[in-house]
DNA sequence: AACTTTTTTACGGATTCCCGTAAGGAAATG
DNA sequence: CATTTCCTTACGGGAATCCGTAAAAAAGTT
């Protein structure tokens, strides 16, 4: 079984839930961080005394607070991750359950596997850390329904996210044609983007674009 | 101290952790459910059998799965408690930290304390615990950092609210209108509405509809 | 009852969205 | 190199918004 393990989970009331796994797992060494910072700088700290950790538990949404930040979110602490140690195992542990998002970490962050909070998280998460232990591939807690071959929600690129993004704050469409153009992002045409949106409008079955940003912020893609 | 607690928390993880401090505390009762209907059964059949519950801890938020429920939040759940047992201590536990939906807990449910999730929350959940036993009023755990006198949030109502929910379903200002009308809510001219859009925007600095749906969705308003 | 104040509704012009059609251009095929 | 196909951009008319002004109605005052 694995030797080292990471947590960075910043609610109290988790970590001491996660941490018991991890003891009844009978890891040797088991440290826990509240902040993605810490989190890195532990990482690092472990390759440079030639102890680097085996396993890394961590969540997606971290609070704020008056600490002042460089890492805000799971996803960038394990992309800061790679850049260290690209080999780390890695598992995320979090309550989002849109295939959208889970499927970019597996693909573009290369996570071992996926947990999301539930009623029966705790023996999921068990059964997960032990699959990785085997190198078992993309592994889905059961309660995620998704397959990695619904194509759907494949096909919603950066290029809409950069849309819907840039419409949720308040941008009209001339002006998200310049903020690409300045971006050097194509196609950057109005009508291009036009279109675009009318794609997205009929995908989610939208009336207008004030409901499609109110179903995009629904899906956690803005 | 409380003799007989009910925890109402659908995350095994977290449920773990809350149990334990009411043990620490040495409640001689302690019982948990994972959804709301099997909460407000519990409180029910506590009372008929004239062993009713000192004090509710519950979350706010409660994952769907394939269960049909007919309470979905632990607003409904509180909601239910008060018609049946009026004078039960209740206590919310939940991630929530905007300032406008907290106060509708203390001032509509009559909630006697809040605890946000966060970094050191176990130990805000047991003073809350202490204090509400105390008969303190309108506790606030205290990474919180609004005022019950903060008049800004207050003054949106649940017209407003309405007026969002619908401009976030798709609806124009037409639909919006004639939906008022059916439903008796005044004023309901397009006008009126148009009016109220925009004092919104102004107080959310929000540029177009767009804009301020995607700032409600954040704030959870919607 | 007359007057003031506030709220609600009505109206109009400018801007933006919405949606279909079509022109222009690049890549692919033969 | 001509043709097809796909992608990008342009254009235009109708609908909905944005924003200011003003009339009508309701509520409050003296």
């Amino acid at each position: 079984m694995f030797k080292k393990v990471l947590v960075a989970e910043d609610l109290d009331s988790i970590s001491i839930a996660v941490i018991q796994v991890l003891e009844d797992l009978k890891i040797p060494t088991i440290d826990h961080v509240k902040y993605c910072d810490d989190g890195l700088l532990k990482i690092k700290k472990a390759l440079l005394e030639n102890e680097p950790y085996d396993l890394l538990i961590t969540d997606l949404s971290f609070k704020t607070d008056h600490r002042n930040i460089s890492l805000s979110s799971g996803e960038e602490l394990i992309g800061a991750a790679n850049g260290v140690q690209p080999k780390l195992k890695k598992i995320v542990f979090s309550i989002e359950d849109k295939s959208y998002r889970i499927k970019s970490l597996f693909y573009d962050l290369g996570i071992n596997a996926y947990v999301s909070k539930g009623r029966n998280s705790i023996s999921e998460l068990r059964k997960a850390i032990e699959g990785t232990f085997r190198n078992e591939e993309k592994i889905l807690s059961s309660d995620l329904s998704f397959s990695f071959n619904d194509k759907a929600l494949i096909e919603i690129e950066s290029y809409d996210i950069s849309i819907l993004k840039l419409l949720a704050q308040g941008h009209i469409l001339e002006s998200i044609s310049s903020e690409f153009k300045s971006s050097s992002i194509t196609p950057n045409g109005t009508s291009s983007i036009e279109k675009r949106i009318n794609k997205l409008k009929i995908y989610f079955k939208a009336n207008n674009n004030v409901h499609l940003i109110a179903i995009a912020k629904d899906f956690g893609l803005v």
